[in-house]
DNA sequence: TCTTGAGTTCAAGTATACTTGAAGTGTTAC
DNA sequence: GTAACACTTCAAGTATACTTGAACTCAAGA
């Protein structure tokens, strides 16, 4: 069984080893074992959690939400229609963020081109863009 | 010309007034003017302002950046380099963002798809899914 | 007139998510 | 064998972005 170090995790993930010791501390990462110099061993257990919780997190869903999720996942049938409930309202949020992104970056793409048509005119001395007919 | 209360921007934006007093506050809304009762009054120049605020705040441009941007914007020409650099890096940083939310929405949407086979197993007393078979 | 509601300033407090420091142990490189 | 490095625990500190509380002013309605 393929195991990993807390710097094998860290540098995976992106992340300092002090956040994957702060996740276990929380609840969000369980079961980390320890080799006989207590040293952090993690296992694909906790690669598949680590990708369901930087999954979460990009997607803006706070820790706590994250910790209730895995809360509810340790007794799939008991909680069941929670768990449901939980993913299924964080893929519209999830959703509707992405669609409001979507046009945020037409507004930063317009600013990128007025701005552009700012200095086009500086160096040319002509005249200023208007933002309306760029 | 048209102008609007603490309320209303509040209403507009759907943010707390005490977080537009804040934006004032850090210099994030200047030009607040104030009736003979020391109200605010905000004119079109601060809804150009929110939106450009909201909308960099949504891509997660922090506000020390937001801050940035504002004070660069108030000289262009002297700082029309800076300017661009800013939104140009924004615009990639806003795309990488948008691209890694995607995948994580495909992500989030499997183990939607997981958990409802898992739901419609229990009531059918049937065998459970797999994570890769779905 | 009195109360309700909206606004004001200023300082202090809060929530979220880590991050850092101190003091120590064990393993590898020369 | 000793220095450098990686790791440990535990408590305390930090960064970001607001939010709240106290004490007050002003205008409108019953």
């Amino acid at each position: 069984m393929k195991t990993y170090t807390i710097k094998e995790m860290s540098e995976l993930y992106h992340i300092p080893a002090s956040t994957l010791r702060y996740y276990e501390e929380i609840g969000l990462l369980v079961n980390v074992g320890r080799t006989a110099n207590h040293q952090r061993i993690y296992t694909d257990e906790h690669i598949v959690r680590m990708d369901g919780i930087t999954c979460f997190k990009n997607t803006g869903l706070p820790i706590a939400q994250i910790q209730e999720f895995y809360r509810y996942e340790c007794d799939i049938p008991a909680n069941i229609d929670a768990i449901i409930a939980l993913v299924e309202k964080h893929e519209a949020d999830t959703v509707r963020q992405i669609e409001k992104m979507q046009s945020d970056l037409l507004h930063i793409r317009h600013k990128v081109r007025f701005y552009q048509g700012i200095k086009k005119a500086i160096d040319n001395q002509t005249q200023w863009p208007d933002w309306n007919e760029i």
